[in-house]
DNA sequence: GAGTGGTCTAGACCACACC
DNA sequence: GTGTGGTCTAGACCACTCT
């Protein structure tokens, strides 16, 4: 028994011997408590936007000191799953909140400074379809070949000028009723939409960048010359359990923007 | 008096009024103890490589709890400064150490996956010249117009293959003595060098991705046809207090590679 | 003033590395 | 075994927010 000597009845338990060094290369009461909080974001037990309990209530219901659950919060936090308001509470994360709005998009306009705040982009969506995935969207989305899908094209303009062309992928089993329709009536970003209209929470990505030139069609919707250089990012987004979610292509124009990133 | 009622000498003190929520809005002890220990690195106290004091004893030294000592390192491993290994100590970060090697070059071949070894690029080091800064690079690296910088040129050889183009400049000032000769003859990275050699550590860096067109010399020696698409890499990289000590640009052939990013 | 997150302390014990 | 970082607890008090 490791940690747990004064606790009478655990609900997180290292009781048994069994759990010792088995496979499971020992895991500490807070990284338990961590999984334990994941579950009920995952199980909506709370909801994006919404105050979870606070940290001496979760105590009390895990049964471990407070500062236990704050290392399991604090991680949480990292983790963009949860953020904190001192004096409020600990609230989950959205795709709403303005403070993680720009978290998926790097692009940004030349001239504006990393200071200022960022220039909110008018996405207008070209088309809608339900399909059957390819073997690059099956096999980036861990999906049977020529499963369900929903494709997705829009375009994006900074200041009214077209700057990104996107095609996006998700599989059609987590977005019914997904149509173009939804797509224009929707105030907000993609990811909230997503989040809101279908409870998928888009947690990380990894994404790709390479130098394409431009097709003519992709031209024509940029406004820029065929042949024009263009920074092609590919991602791939997870929800929980790192369940790719969303596979998409987007051709930045980036004559007049760029990628912005940091490197730590 | 906040925090230090049973320190009867500080040596990180709170003791005056004054210094409550005058300007600076209140700074944690653990902040203070971060920025002393920043200043050891920086004043090279503990070097690249070397183990610093264990916690107690920095706790000693600073009159605080080892708690404290603690969440100050916390930040600095999180700012890549100091890294922990568990039961051997607490260790200054270093570009020599293979876990820090490829911080920064976020290149990578198509094929190998993220849990492959990177592989490793090989430098060939074009020129190095003595030069007065242009407009561009005094404005990036924060120097009097035509101030004295050094200019490199070099390509990154992925497997024999040319792929990375770049041009780097450092301020003349922090760089005396480095010429071809040194570049060419040392072993390992170009910041493992400016740090062993120079006493410059690169803490951050910021970069900016485009998209543009190959000129001939560019695909000359990238071994691409004339306007082939490139990928243009900006950076300013940053040492201690956020001084700009380098600014590159690369241009990256992404026919048979990506640029790899995470966003959390 | 009450409630929440944030800081700090002191002490106990565990996991890991090296002798 | 000794020393190091890592985990956990219990309790006190500070800073912030809202009422």
């Amino acid at each position: 028994m490791k940690f747990v000597l004064k606790l009478p009845s655990m609900t997180v338990s290292q009781h048994h011997e069994a759990e010792r060094n088995e496979t499971a290369s020992f895991s500490p009461l807070y990284r338990q408590i961590k999984r334990l909080m994941i579950q009920a974001l995952e199980l909506s037990e709370w909801r994006p936007g919404e105050s979870i309990p606070s940290e001496s209530e979760l105590a009390q219901r895990f049964r471990v000191s407070q500062g236990t659950v704050r290392k399991a919060i604090d991680e949480l936090v990292t983790d963009n799953l949860l953020l904190r308001r001192q004096g409020k509470g600990t609230f989950v994360a959205s795709h709403d909140d303005p403070r993680s709005q720009f978290r998926f998009l790097r692009l940004v306009p030349d001239d504006v400074d990393s200071a200022a705040l960022p220039v909110e982009p008018q996405s207008e969506f070209l088309e809608c379809l339900r399909a059957r995935a390819g073997a690059e969207t099956a096999r980036a989305l861990g999906l049977a070949a020529s499963a369900p899908i929903v494709a997705i094209r829009r375009l994006l303009r900074f200041a009214g000028k077209p700057v990104v062309l996107e095609e996006i992928y998700v599989p059609g089993e987590r977005f019914d009723g997904l149509d173009l329709a939804m797509l224009k009536g929707y105030q907000g970003s993609l990811y909230s939409l997503f989040e809101t209209r279908f409870g998928v929470r888009m947690l990380r990505a990894e994404e790709r960048l390479r130098a394409v030139t431009a097709e003519r069609a992709s031209a024509q919707l940029l406004d820029v010359p065929e042949g024009t250089p263009l920074l092609s990012v590919e991602r791939v987004a997870y929800t929980f359990g790192d369940k790719p979610v969303e596979w998409r292509r987007g051709l930045y124009s980036t004559a007049a923007h760029h990628y912005r990133n940091e490197l730590g």
